[in-house]
Order: C-alpha cells, then structure tokens, then sequence
DNA sequence: CAGTATCCGATGCGATACTG
DNA sequence: CAGTATCGCATCGGATACTG
C-alpha cells in the first residue's frame, strides 16, 4: 500500500478508499451483499486471494466488520458507521460517471454476467405476480451463454441461471445485451425499446404489462 | 490503466479518477494551482515523468484543459466543467478522511515542506498590515530545515523559502510542526497552543494580534 | 460457503539526471 | 518553467487450483 505522505485528509482517505477494488467491495456492501462469494458475483475478475486481503484491510480499518455466523462455517460482513459513510462519496462517483462518460462508452462496457446479476438482485419481487416464474432471457448474438434464467418462488425467492431447467418460461425477453442494460441503465425506456425492435416480449399478459414496475433499474447511480 | 471491465458508473469513474495521483492533481487544481511546477509544490513525491503522462491522461479525457500561453512557454492547466464537478467527489472523501482518521494519524503525517507551501498559499494576504513583511517560523526539532520564512509583498506577492534572506523577522513563530499543523488544520486553536506552550510568538503587536485573521486554515477539507 | 496457496508476468512507480 | 529520458526494483494483480 503505497502512500502519499500526505496530511490531507482527502490524499489519506483516497491511499485506503480508493485503493483497487476497494470501492467495488464497499458498493457491493451498500447494494446489499453480506459475504465473500456474493461480492464476488458483482466482481467476478476480483480474485479470491485478493478479496480476502482488501476485506481483511477494510476489517482493520474498522470500515467493515466481519462476523462468523454462531452455526456453521459462514461468515457475514457488514459496514460500520464509517463504512456506511462512505455512501456519499460512492454515490458522488456514480453521478460523476452517469454524467460524464458517453452512454456508449459504459454501454460498451456492458456483459451478460454483470448485467443479468444486477437484474437479478433488482428485480422487486412484491411486483412480480406471486406465482411460480420462469424469466428468460435470450441475447441471440451472445456465444458463451446466449440463455439466462431468473426464477421466482414466491414471495421473495429469486435466482438466476444460465443452464436451461428445461421448464418452459412465463415470460421470454429476446433482446440484445445492449438494448437490456440501456433500459436497466434507465437510458432507455421499454416502450421505446420495444418499438426500435431492439426488444421483443413474449409471454403471459400480467407478467408483460407490468414489466415496468417489476423489472428493477438502477435507482442507485453506481 | 487496468480496468474492471464493468459497466457500473462508478466503477468507471474510479478506474479514471481514483488513478493514483490524479485526485491529488485535481485537488491541486482546485486549489487554484495551474502550472506543472506549481502542481509539483502540492505532490512534491510526484516525479515529474508520472505527472507528465497523469496531465496527458486526463487532458485526453476533458477532465482538464491544456493551454499553451501565447508568450512565452508557460503552459496553463484549468479544470473544464467535468473537472469541476469532480470537486464533490474530493469534497466528500476530504469529509470522510478529516472525520474518520484519528486526528493523532493526520498530524503524525505532516512534514514541514507541505505543511509550509499550504500554509503560504493559504495565507490572505488582504488581513496582513499592508507592509513589507517576513514572517519567519522556527521548528527547533527539525533537522533538514528549520527555519522556513514567508514573505509578504504589498498588496499580494507571498513567497516562501527555507533559506535565510539575513533579515530580521517581524514575527516568528516558535513552534513543531506538529503544533502548527494543529492550527492549520483546525485541530487547535491559537490559544489553546500558546498556553500549552507548544507554540510561541514574537514580533509586531499588529500582526500578532491578526494572525488568526491572515493565517489561514484549509476550510477545504481535503 | 469461505477462503488459501502458488505462480509468474506486467507495469506501476520512484528517483534522478537532463534538455529546450 | 515544462517537461523527457532512463532504469531497474518491487509489488500488484490475475488466473487457477485446491482445502476445511
């Protein structure tokens, strides 16, 4: 860790917050995230021994705290009240970004895993119809996994998939990776997607009109 | 330049911004610093080769202006409007840091070359008596250089320099680096350093009794 | 689930000297 | 003042495999 030799507190607060991948933990504590693998599902290139390392910097930072669950082997991470401060700078950074950087160029940074993960976790289940759901979606010019599955038990079970269940869906989105995070982006609307051709919609008539209310964007300028 | 490869806008911002150094350039430019030398004084651990490609980057990215003037080779950086906007951004980690870092740790990285160059450039120079003045500051425990001397110019010309000019001081400051820190940073007020003996002064009745109008404090909490 | 263990390559970075 | 030019070390970091 090198540092700045600096007695400002903004060069001291950067050497620690702004250290690599030291942000993405603590947007992914904020988002919600509480132990070692789900962090590492919003930051799929971070490496295991280097999440270790930085969670256990942020621990002696006392920015996050970690405890071991009283059964069994997990462990929970949660932010302190430092930690939990750091929101407003975080959230300063996303405003920046959604601001500043050309929709194409983060659009341009957009992948099915990323994307398919933070729709997943935004998806607000109370606005889905509380039955059993198949969601799929078909990215027709992907080649690794053109096919992703999030499946909804009511009320609040919600995973996701890209290995087919064989089941058939309710709902089957036909889209592009692009045109999907424009609209989870809240670049785009669905209604204009829909009328570009950029998106098309099958499915049951409940679940389709309230795609809007269900289909989570991100509120959160991250 | 590594990158996340996500397309998260605060990922994004942090992979440009959050660069080492180059939230120390933008402090610097917001400042007021607009030159390379002068952006050295505020990072004098910056080697020139780093700033030089730091300057390119972010210049490349309208984050900041380059301009040649037209006499001369003076070379002019300014903050565009994306570059101002990132003041938030530096407002909000300077917040956090002068919050959560314990005060002990703050002042424990002070050294006399930064501490000086902020305490000139933050010197208003419309509170000091509008006379010839140098103000001279001995840090007897301090090896390198202990003696450090601001020089004030009517109406506004302060320079400051470690070497002795061979004239008599209208005020000196006897004190640590520590002590004055303190002060600088609003840790400690004047009083309170006087009376604990931890900081004493000579000089001219009129610009002791103003010092704490004209020495001034970063209220930019960085 | 929650990490360790390796391993090696890239390059970031600091220090210093030098130029126009 | 405004940068270039070197240069080699250190370490950061990514990928992958493996364990309790």
């Amino acid at each position: 860790m090198s540092t700045y030799k600096q007695f400002c507190p903004m060069a001291m607060a950067t050497e620690l917050l702004c250290q690599r991948w030291n942000l993405i933990i603590l947007r992914e504590l904020h988002l919600g995230s509480c132990n070692f693998n789900t962090i590492r599902k919003g930051a799929p290139r971070f490496s295991p021994a280097l999440l270790s390392q930085r969670l256990k910097q942020l621990e002696n930072h006392k920015i996050i705290f970690r405890e071991k669950e009283t059964v069994g082997t997990k462990v929970n991470y949660s932010l302190t009240t430092s930690g939990k401060a750091t929101f407003d700078i975080i959230s300063k950074l996303g405003d920046w970004g959604k601001l500043w950087f050309d929709e194409s160029v983060i659009i341009g940074n957009s992948e099915p895993q990323l994307l398919m993960w933070d729709l997943q976790r935004n998806t607000i289940s109370s606005k889905l119809p509380q039955r059993n759901l198949i969601i799929e979606f078909n990215f027709s010019q992907e080649k690794q996994y053109p096919n992703w599955w999030i499946i909804f038990k009511p009320p609040s079970s919600i995973d996701l998939g890209h290995i087919d269940v064989g089941q058939d869906a309710d709902i089957i989105f036909k889209t592009s990776v692009e045109a999907l995070t424009k609209l989870h982006m809240g670049f785009n609307n669905f209604e204009t997607l829909i009328q570009s051709n950029d998106m098309e919609v099958l499915g049951a008539d409940d679940i389709i009109t309230s795609i809007p209310d269900w289909l989570g964007t991100t509120h959160f300028s991250v």
